[in-house]
DNA sequence: GGAGTACTATACCGATCGGTACTGATTGCG
DNA sequence: CGCAATCAGTACCGATCGGTATAGTACTCC
């Protein structure tokens, strides 16, 4: 088996300029001629390297989780329940308040057209993932007696989520970061304390 | 100046029924094949009624904000700034856990391509102004003593509407509005009560 | 009833969509 | 050096996009 000739670029590094796309206008907004100049690279080298429009979403998605937004998995090792809510606002505000703005997670593929679907199930999926893993994180946080017992951790972790989505909404809007740390700062001081006495 | 032969159809009913495919797949993702269909009419009766796609799409904004969604506006008229905000995050879950799922506000057009600018910005705007209009009535509230002094009216209103938000994509994402009216608890047991004492 | 108007419906417009053959150059391996 | 495989680039595919011209029909007014 013959090796044949080696890739030119870097898929990583083309997939990043990927991303900013597909962060800027979404799946549907994102044409492939957007994506082939972005990347420079032409349609057939693109097919062979990432597959077809979905997949390379969806790799621009792996590549979104474990870059720009890792500070999702970092808010989930947290040592407290309440750094971990610190840690994913902020982490959101930072993110989005830079160029690109917005969340590829909310307004990459929120509602789409039928050749849109598997982009926006895929999304989707990812945001019922991030939920179930910040309720389990607050469940943890219940059994260590650093949530107040009988603290509903399911509509707290829905509450965090909520605020995080409507950060990035904002941001895409053109809010500044101050004014969402404002914002942070509200929630947070309404975050839960725990329970004094043990 | 002849009357000539009147329209038959209702230009309002025919309406709600493109605003639910707006609701449905946002801007980008409606095909005006998609709309004529739904609406029943042809596309040239569409033009002559409505104008284009983006004009539309504009009059389905505002038969939203005139319709489900004037919860908005009986928010801002509430007695008091906590009700204000339980009635714009509790109309949000009424509205978003029905079919058609999801917010025309965020999902309509949030990340776009060049052709969805102008809806883009048009929701934008929108939300700019519920925001600005929730900023105004806190502030009256403060003045009323019915927030407490030193209250951040502007973060305040950011966060209720980010909650708004966040919880109109959970509704999308399949979220109860059992589960959401429980979120909206949490957030409400936190709001800020007006000083005891004046 | 005739004239004029605005309707409906079909067919069509150029542009662009996502995706793919085809071509010729370039590389690693035997 | 020759073989085989993959590369980059162009041209092209059918389908669909938003939007419109054309044609035929149903209505109101005088």
């Amino acid at each position: 088996m013959a090796t044949g000739r080696p890739r030119e670029f870097d898929l990583d590094e083309r997939l990043d300029r990927a991303l900013e796309v597909f962060r800027r206008h979404g799946y549907e907004g994102t044409a492939l001629s957007d994506l082939t100049e972005a990347m420079g690279i032409n349609k057939p080298s693109l097919y062979a390297a990432y597959g077809n429009k979905a997949a390379l979403f969806s790799k621009a998605l792996d590549r979104y989780s474990a870059g720009p937004a890792s500070y999702v998995q970092e808010a989930m090792n947290a040592p407290t329940a309440r750094a971990a809510a610190e840690t994913l606002m902020r982490g959101s505000v930072d993110l989005n308040t830079c160029e690109p703005r917005g969340c590829l997670f909310v307004q990459g593929a929120l509602a789409t057209g039928p050749q849109g679907d598997p982009a926006r199930a895929e999304v989707a999926a990812r945001r019922d993932a991030g939920q179930e893993a910040l309720h389990e994180r607050f469940e943890r946080a219940l059994a260590e007696g650093d949530l107040p017992a009988g603290t509903d951790t399911e509509a707290l972790a829905r509450h965090i989520w909520a605020v995080t989505y409507g950060l990035s909404i904002q941001a895409t809007g053109g809010a500044t970061a101050d004014e969402l740390h404002r914002t942070v700062d509200l929630v947070l001081s309404a975050f839960p304390r725990p329970d004094a006495t043990p």
